[in-house]
DNA sequence: AATATCACG
DNA sequence: ACGTACGTGATATTT
């Protein structure tokens, strides 16, 4: 690119339409709490500020098509008008976003019966007349005929949220087409632009007409000449009949850039934000993350609300004397409930409790120079004072580690906020207050950081943030209560939620010991293997390079070794797994870097990974998320203890690391087959119910009924299919995918599924109630009545509501399965406790408990596990659990 | 911060 | 016509 020599002031012009429109099909579904679609406005404005941020523009202004009555080109309206209308999720965003513009200050441009092109193309001549530089931004190509010296074009592209934008100047452009800008109408006046529906000459496609462009320039010049011209005959006939359609094509095509509109380059002058509009705007569409990034705050007098009288009327105390707290302990034994929130270390804690109907009163206790803060501890977190908190787990794990107890708690905010929108994805008390108050509060870090509450701090501004925190979780406390009793997940939350708290504290305290000699040597046979596996890969490939590049190893497989491509990725070609395996036999590098690749992944995820979280005890002590999955299994982070290898025999190797300490034993239970039982249960489906009753092996007999043949008849091969149809129903499963799974064409897949139907069609009904009630009531729901809400049913983009459907069939399994797991873990923990034993649990992957007992507990842990995990639930199939013991969880495994 | 890959149920 | 199974979390590379 050429240096700038002189400084130009510089407009970026906007495409509104085209930008919403990749905005709403690049930007998943978004909707707020009363259904109107966001998505689109949130993506633009992602897209603005993206591109503000990266050319710093002077001037800023939209341009916008609107919608006429009558065409440009009468004669050729038709062309015009068989363009789809946009579809009304988009629609209904469209005056959104103006109003939006119209408090950013940004001005926008729209005249009846022009189009965005032709009113940017006016404007880009006018801003060029001035002497100024002009960007345009747009998702068209359309405007790439504008592209000049002065004047850029940035195209952008939105996927999965994520946007980026190509500029094009005039050298890119000659680069990318071989041809000047300007000629670009030629180019659409010959083959046309379906998009657009600009006709085109028939029988012209892109690669002829490029050529023909890039040789004779301009259509005018190209019929001029026509006879004197080199061209082959059949294109020649096309192009004689075609002399009416390209002229038409070419004004269809061409940018008109003599719009009348008044337009100087000053008028768009950027301007500072109306920040009480735009904060009243974002509030409503629920932009809480963009109010943050535009820094607007509340405008004086917004917007009361329940909460906010709450808040005017409180009254905040620094609790330091000890006379003070004594008082105060008592008081609070009195209370119905009190909010609590704690600092990490438990040095600082806020209480916030309703003195009247209209004033409620805060206390922040804190440690410094109070020697009888423990003592006071002790009577708060006793079932004497009743409380409520925001992640009471987490608290709870606090507490263990303090010795002090976990009773007394009825509500846990951000428990019960993700029951009541599970994909929601955070809960933190700041985003709670905007969501269910419209209310702006304190960031927490105000009151978290380490300094906040020392001796030397300003402790006003903590003690006020924290407080009006705390204050927050009384308020939520009432308003989320009401909220699950009327969508029926009371039970849910405190029968099941809110019990499992405790149980999963205890089991982070717990943690799962580790041989970490054990572990160490693993990872140096690991080291030795990978050691070699590199040096044959450099061997094989003539150089050394970084195998863990997928761009560098990408290079050495299909460009040095010639390897065919199987896939592309955006950023080059694919070289996972699969498409290794097909590879496999080409080339015997192929082997080595699949096993370069496993050793790697055990080596760096597990080996150093696990032993960097070996606790001071010896014990990897993992936390279980309860808020964070749309179906509500649980997660586990920090390590991740879900995920140890177990398929293959070398990454199995990994579970005899994950020990029971001397004298004691680890039992394994699981529950066999839970989904493929609860299918069978939620679809009614007799046939499926019998065989789970049969006792058969429920694949072996799908394979039997699927395949004609007896059970004793079914071949490896046809259980591994049936198998594979078996777990695709619960996905929501299409023919191409099984197809894809199981390696059979698609017609065979189709086959399959169509006998699985024939034997199971009750399961085919189940999938075809379930997803038309999703629709009907905007959610679907398990057993125990956890909900997860679809609005992507309602989309009209054809992706995002097949995923909404496969949803739809999947979540009730899922998340039924998860449910009986919860009771079924706060069930054992109960009975370990009731009868005394010694034993606790120390994991939970998804369908499998794994408890940590004295040797001599062995017999009778088993056996209830087994117990507890069957009896959790009545169900029309059998549910059924196995346990086994061992000393490390291989051993336990079988 | 995003992308690609791969580990589990 | 289009893309292609549900739910997670960690690591290394690259921008």
């Amino acid at each position: 690119m050429k240096r700038k020599t002189v400084y130009n002031m510089k407009l970026m012009v906007l495409d509104g339409n085209s930008l919403i429109n990749r905005a709403f099909y690049g930007v998943r579904m978004l909707t707020t709490r009363d259904g109107t679609p966001t998505n689109a406005v949130y993506g633009f404005l992602n897209i603005l500020q993206k591109l503000t941020d990266e050319e710093t523009p002077d001037a800023l202004c939209v341009a916008f098509d609107l919608k006429a009555p009558t065409f440009r080109h009468k004669a050729y309206a038709g062309y015009k008008a068989q363009r789809k209308g946009m579809p009304d999720e988009l629609a209904v965003q469209m005056p959104i976003l103006k109003e939006v513009l119209a408090a950013m200050n940004i001005p926008r441009y729209e005249l009846e019966g022009w189009e965005a092109d032709d009113l940017i193309g006016t404007i880009a001549a006018k801003d060029s007349a001035s002497g100024w530089d002009t960007v345009i931004v747009t998702g068209d190509r359309d405007s790439l005929q504008l592209v000049a010296e002065h004047t850029h074009v940035k195209l952008v592209t939105t996927r999965m949220g994520q946007t980026s934008a190509a500029e094009m100047t005039p050298e890119t452009f000659f680069n990318a087409y071989g041809f000047t800008p300007e000629k670009m109408v030629d180019l659409k006046g010959l083959m046309g632009d379906a998009s657009d529906n600009i006709p085109g000459v028939a029988g012209i496609g892109e690669k002829t007409a490029t050529d023909l462009v890039r040789r004779y320039g301009t259509i005018r010049h190209l019929y001029d000449t026509f006879d004197e011209l080199d061209i082959k005959p059949g294109v020649r006939k096309k192009l004689d009949a075609g002399r009416e359609m390209a002229r038409l094509s070419y004004d269809l095509a061409t940018i008109h850039c003599d719009a009348p509109i008044d337009f100087t380059p000053e008028q768009a002058l950027r301007k500072p934000v109306d920040s009480a509009a735009l904060y009243s705007l974002f509030l409503k569409l629920e932009f809480a993350r963009l109010i943050d990034r535009f820094g607007l705050t509340a405008p004086r007098g917004d917007i009361p609300s329940p909460e906010e009288s709450l808040e005017t009327a409180r009254v905040d105390e620094l609790v330091t004397d000890q006379a003070r707290m004594a008082e105060l302990l008592a008081l609070w034994q009195k209370a119905d409930c009190v909010s609590v929130l704690a600092r990490p270390g438990l040095d600082t804690v806020a209480v916030a409790w309703r003195e009247t109907s209209s004033q409620v009163r805060t206390a922040v206790l804190t440690f410094h120079g109070l020697e009888t803060y423990s003592d006071a501890l002790h009577v708060l977190f006793s079932s004497a004072i009743k409380k409520v908190s925001h992640n009471v787990k987490d608290l709870m794990n606090t507490l263990l580690a303090n010795g002090l107890s976990t009773d007394g708690f009825l509500f846990d905010t951000a428990l019960a906020a993700y029951l009541l929108a599970p994909t929601d994805g955070s809960y933190d008390l700041e985003k709670l207050g905007l969501t269910y108050y419209n209310r702006e509060y304190p960031a927490a870090k105000d009151y978290m950081a380490s300094d906040a509450f020392g001796p030397l701090a300003e402790r006003s501004g903590p003690v006020s943030a924290m407080s009006a925190h705390c204050a927050l979780i009384g308020a939520l406390h009432g308003t989320l209560s009401d909220r699950l009793e009327q969508l029926g997940m009371h039970r849910l939350y405190y029968e099941v939620e809110l019990p499992l708290c405790p149980v999963l504290a205890e089991m982070e305290r717990a943690g799962f010991l580790v041989d970490r000699k054990a572990l160490a040597q693993f990872g140096e046979m690991l080291n030795e293997r990978i050691a070699d596996g590199q040096q044959a890969i450099y061997e094989m490939a003539e150089e050394t390079f970084n195998i863990n590049s997928t761009q560098q190893l990408g290079r050495i497989l299909f460009n040095k070794l010639g390897l065919p491509p199987v896939r592309k990725t955006k950023t080059g070609y694919s070289t996972n797994a699969e498409v290794l395996e097909k590879l496999r036999g080409r080339h015997p590098i192929i082997d080595v870097i699949l096993d370069y690749r496993q050793l790697t992944k055990l080596k760096s995820t597990y080996v150093d990974g696990l032993t960097k979280v070996i606790a001071e005890d010896g014990r990897i002590h993992t936390s279980f998320q309860n808020t964070v999955t749309a179906t509500g299994r649980l997660s586990s982070t920090e390590p991740n203890l879900q995920n140890i290898p177990v398929r293959t025999e070398l990454g199995a190797q990994l579970r005899r690391m994950f020990v029971a300490p001397a004298g004691f034993r680890l039992v394994d239970a699981d529950y066999s087959q839970i989904e493929l039982r609860l299918l069978a249960h939620i679809a009614d489906d007799k046939a499926m119910i019998g065989a789970f009753a049969s006792g058969a092996d429920i694949h072996t007999a799908t394979a039997s009924q699927v395949f004609g043949v007896p059970p004793e008849l079914v071949s490896h091969e046809m259980r591994r299919r049936a198998k594979a149809v078996n777990f695709g129903i619960v996905y929501g499963i299409s023919e191409f995918s099984l197809s894809q799974d199981i390696g059979v064409t698609r017609r065979e897949a189709k086959a399959y599924m169509d006998r699985y139907f024939e034997t199971y069609h009750s399961v085919r009904e189940y999938m075809d109630r379930v997803v038309k009630q999703a629709k009907a009531d905007g959610y679907v729901s398990t057993l125990l009545g956890r909900r997860r809400w679809l609005p992507e049913l309602q989309s009209s983009n054809h992706n995002l509501r097949a995923f909404g459907e496969r949803v739809a069939l999947n979540m009730p399994i899922q998340g039924t399965a998860a449910d009986i797991m919860k009771l079924a873990m706060i069930h054992v923990q109960d009975r370990l406790k009731a009868e005394g034993l010694a034993a606790r649990l120390v994991l939970q992957v998804h369908d499998e408990l794994i408890v940590e007992c004295p040797e001599a507990e062995t017999e009778r842990v088993k056996t209830l596990l087994t117990e507890e995990m069957e009896g959790v639930m009545d169900l029309s199939v059998p549910l059924t659990a196995t346990s086994a013991a061992g000393q490390s969880w291989a051993a336990a495994k079988d």
